[in-house]
DNA sequence: CAACAAAGCGCG
DNA sequence: AAAGCGCGCTTTGTTG
């Protein structure tokens, strides 16, 4: 072991870095999670009653009528080539995007902006069919007494991230509150004196692309926590000042969650990872209905934005002159604001990575992977930050699971989630277990990696004694 | 029947 | 100048 720290990481120790995590995950992948069986065998027979309930309902709906004369016995609900026709040639109704291959596009964006009750209620199976058929019978599937052993591969993702199978561990629904409901009330602690204890790195993506551009504003970002960036590019798209997103009451801090989430999933996010104004500005105008975006006043932020002088999304072709009264023109110039204006070092060193990859055909991350190969711009840029960000987490894995095993604790590691560790933890060893992951996590990674210049945080969140992966609740850490 | 591509959808 | 990154699973529809 080398006294002193290198400060640029080689091919070797990329290498370490996947041999010994992939004795870490193996063991991950030998622990399992789980399951309440009991409860999913109930939750399989409530979902397809569910399924089948609302399946009739909507056969008396014209719509359905109009596809069985025209598909008769061929009929299929699950058939997106079908919907496509009914609803674009019988229905009459405008088709506003269409696939790679030219059919009428029939995705969710597309079809819940359509606002047709029957479309609305296809949608509701659609998602119970995914939960059923996916999610619930793909874990009954894999479990074996009661244990569900999931696989988690390294070496195959392109940006030596990680992946996982038979099943998938690292796409189980939290987004849609019912879904996760339904879904995670699946993994429970191995025994009444254990809790699921998930810990999360905070916004390690957007640390681990200040670690290669140092932006001075993201940085000041990350330093002070006084500052949000999300929040205040939703502010920014939605025009709000900083008393619309200050709460007035209790009940009113969710409308200023879900604001800050669409500053953060539907702006920010997709310009760090390459999109552009035409593609989110529609995203952040169908999120105002979607989500029901209110002012404090309970106005909806489409008025709102009236109220500012834009009164319509304006027509979204990159041909068209977009007229200062609609809201692509207003994103496109918080777009230009956003790279020309706040993060000025960080566009640039996406210029400067980028044609370094053109000269030498290759880039080398933080952590030592070479990749090279052909690559797409938003690929060369995107990257070597998706890795990073994950390597943090693989190491920290691996050094708790070593301080587990080195003080003979009981608690086991049973999954990994790109920036989360899933623990099975002992009721007696949780206080213990938290100080040690806070340390590896925000301190000790610090010292392995000094090109980790920023302040780390993690969120903890528990399930009580016995309880479900849902029944998590943060604490504090 | 198997193999494959496309579309869709779940997560980070 | 180009125009969201990564993954796995299921179903449909085509091809041989």
């Amino acid at each position: 072991m080398n006294t002193k720290m290198k400060n640029k990481a080689t091919t070797l120790d990329a290498y370490q870095l996947l041999h010994e995590g992939s004795l870490a995950l193996s063991t991950v992948e030998s622990n399992g999670i789980c399951i309440d069986t009991e409860y999913l065998q109930k939750a399989i027979k409530q979902t397809a009653r569910k399924i089948k309930e609302q399946t009739e309902d909507i056969k008396n709906d014209e719509i359905f009528k109009t596809w069985k004369k025209r598909f008769g016995t061929k009929t299929n609900m699950d058939s997106s080539d079908q919907l496509g026709k009914v609803l674009f040639e019988n229905m009459g109704y405008t088709c506003p995007v269409y696939t790679q291959t030219g059919k009428p596009k029939t995705d969710i964006a597309v079809l819940s902006e359509l606002n047709i009750p029957f479309v609305k209620s296809l949608l509701s199976i659609k998602q119970l069919k995914k939960a059923k058929g996916t999610y619930l019978s793909g874990i009954e599937k894999e479990t074996i007494d009661g244990l569900l052993h999931a696989f988690f591969d390294l070496g195959l993702a392109v940006t030596y991230r990680s992946s996982s199978s038979k099943p998938n561990f690292q796409n189980w629904p939290i987004r849609n509150y019912e879904m996760g409901k339904l879904i995670r009330q699946c993994f429970i602690p191995r025994s009444s004196k254990r809790h699921i204890v998930e810990l999360d790195y905070g916004g390690i993506e957007v640390h681990g692309a200040a670690w290669y551009h140092k932006d001075p504003m993201m940085l000041d970002y990350l330093h002070d926590k006084t500052k949000d960036m999300h929040r205040d590019m939703a502010m920014q798209c939605y025009m709000l000042s900083k008393k619309e997103m200050t709460p007035k009451n209790e009940d009113d801090a969710q409308r200023i969650k879900d604001i800050r989430y669409c500053g953060k999933n539907r702006f920010v996010f997709p310009e760090f990872y390459g999109d552009w104004w035409l593609s989110c500005a529609p995203a952040l105008w169908n999120s105002i209905s979607q989500m029901k975006l209110k002012t404090r006043e309970g106005l909806s932020l489409r008025k709102h934005l009236k109220s500012k002088g834009i009164n319509r999304l304006g027509i979204v072709n990159i041909d068209v002159i977009q007229e200062s009264n609609t809201f692509l023109y207003h994103i496109k110039q918080v777009e230009r604001d956003f790279w020309n204006s706040r993060f000025k070092v960080y566009r640039q060193w996406k210029e400067d990575w980028y044609n370094a990859y053109r000269k030498n055909g290759k880039f080398m991350m933080l952590t030592g992977f070479e990749i090279s190969g052909l690559m797409k711009r938003n690929e060369v840029i995107n990257y070597p930050v998706q890795g990073v960000a994950f390597h943090c987490l693989l190491w920290s894995l691996t050094r708790i699971q070593k301080l587990l095993n080195k003080y003979k604790m009981k608690s086991l590691i049973v999954g990994q989630i790109h920036d989360s560790i899933v623990g099975d933890i002992l009721k007696s060893e949780l206080q213990n277990y938290l100080e040690i992951a806070n340390k590896v996590m925000t301190v000790d990674i610090k010292k392995h990696w000094s090109w980790i210049t920023t302040p780390l945080e993690i969120e903890a969140e528990v399930s009580p004694v016995g309880k479900s992966w849902f029944e998590k609740t943060k604490v504090k850490i």
